[in-house]
DNA sequence: AACGGAACCAACCGCTGTTCA
DNA sequence: GTGAACAGCGGTTGGTTCCGT
């Protein structure tokens, strides 16, 4: 024997609350407490399913409730939990005092899920999203549709960027710009300087993970590695930093960025190519010490990424902010406990907080 | 001013795990 | 132990508002 049905459903009303429903919901549960939701729209004289109210109460009349905008860290924090937890609103909700499961909902799908989608990155996996890449927008305009033989090997030799989102957007950034002349040449020349520094990149996080401190490095190279790592280089993509950030001032994710990629201002795209391959150069450097260390370390491998990847992170990211003790940039993570640590530029003013107590996802990994 | 599409958000629907008779 | 109701959750819908033409 079970219990008694919950509700008829003949009879009770539907749809928006009016203010009087409103008031006596209120009412009532001020007077009586919450209690068992299946009587209270009878004994509060309500025409109502208890589903119905106990849904009014939690997402709009409960007085805890705070309404208005969602602040930059609020934004951020569900960024930061979505990435983690997935689409587990209520676990999202708990760690934000204040917000429903539902109005953080709405608040995804309406916003943060089509920002995510025009800086390219998909909001479910929360990688880059290289399907809105083409390679042939690599080549010169003219060259997508008659292609010559050069053009197809051009095209050939930029295959290995597919499996390296940064690359592929700083690429598809700078080689359309660059179709005669001396910057032609030197974007020819930038390719495998790019491919080098990604190899360097991926052998950085190797060494990030087997917790081995780096010796010092080139700054630039470093600010350009830990850059492109924290915020999969959003503002490369279409514009430089400085112009997306004027198109986009709401963007915090961006301005957050922004205020890590230390690059020179340039105003042409292309004079961006020499420091780069500075950079490219450095990091080559890094790469050529590091497959050193690393053939000594294989068997200290700490596994601090469990496979997180986050909007404005990469594994790589993950673990250069749990192995270097100077961290410039904004970059987001877990560290050996778990906890979600979000660390910045002191001097860009941003972000400069450890979110481990009120992001403490320990018991959703 | 009128219209249509986009954006927003409160509310509903249906499913699942838990509780209880 | 069983099965039905409960409570809670995530997905979806539909009404309202906003905005551009």
């Amino acid at each position: 024997m079970g219990r008694a049905p919950c509700c008829e459903n003949s009879g009770l009303k539907k749809g928006p609350w009016t203010p009087e429903e409103d008031e006596r919901l209120v009412a009532y549960i001020k007077e009586h407490g919450q209690g068992n939701w299946r009587t209270l729209p009878k004994n509060a004289g309500l025409s109502r399913c208890g589903k119905s109210c106990r849904l009014r109460w939690t997402n709009y009349l409960r007085p805890d409730i705070k309404r208005g905008r969602f602040s930059f860290e609020e934004e951020e924090a569900i960024i930061q939990l979505h990435s983690i937890l997935g689409n587990k609103w209520s676990a999202i909700a708990a760690r934000l005092p204040g917000r429903t499961d539902n109005e953080i909902k709405n608040y995804w799908n309406t916003h943060i899920r089509k920002r995510l989608l025009r800086m390219g990155i998909d909001p479910v996996t929360h990688a880059p999203r290289l399907d809105i890449l083409d390679l042939t927008s690599l080549l010169k305009p003219a060259a997508a549709y008659y292609p010559t033989q050069a053009d197809l090997e051009t095209l050939r030799a930029l295959e290995p960027l597919a499996s390296y989102p940064d690359l592929l957007r700083l690429a598809s950034t700078l080689l359309p710009a660059a179709t005669t002349g001396a910057a032609a040449e030197q974007t020819q020349l930038l390719l495998p300087w790019l491919l080098q520094a990604q190899m360097a990149q991926q052998a950085a996080a190797t060494m990030a993970q087997q917790q081995v401190t780096p010796p010092p490095l080139a700054t630039a190279a470093e600010q350009f590695l830990q850059a492109s790592t924290a915020c999969q280089m959003p503002g490369l993509v279409h514009a430089s930093p400085t112009q997306q950030l004027a198109q986009q001032p709401q963007d915090h994710m961006a301005a957050a960025c922004h205020g890590a990629v230390q690059l020179p201002s340039y105003d042409n795209q292309l004079d961006y190519v020499p420091a780069l391959m500075q950079m490219a150069s450095d990091a080559f450097n890094l790469q050529q010490w590091s497959s050193t260390v690393s053939s000594s370390n294989n068997n200290n491998n700490h596994n601090v990424n469990s496979g997180v990847s986050t909007p404005s992170s990469s594994p790589a990211a993950a673990g250069r902010m749990n192995s270097s003790s100077t961290t410039t940039t904004t970059t987001y993570g877990l560290n050996l406990s778990g906890d979600v640590v979000i660390t910045a530029d002191d001097d860009a003013g941003l972000l400069n907080r450890h979110l481990s107590e009120l992001l403490d996802v320990s018991d959703y990994m």
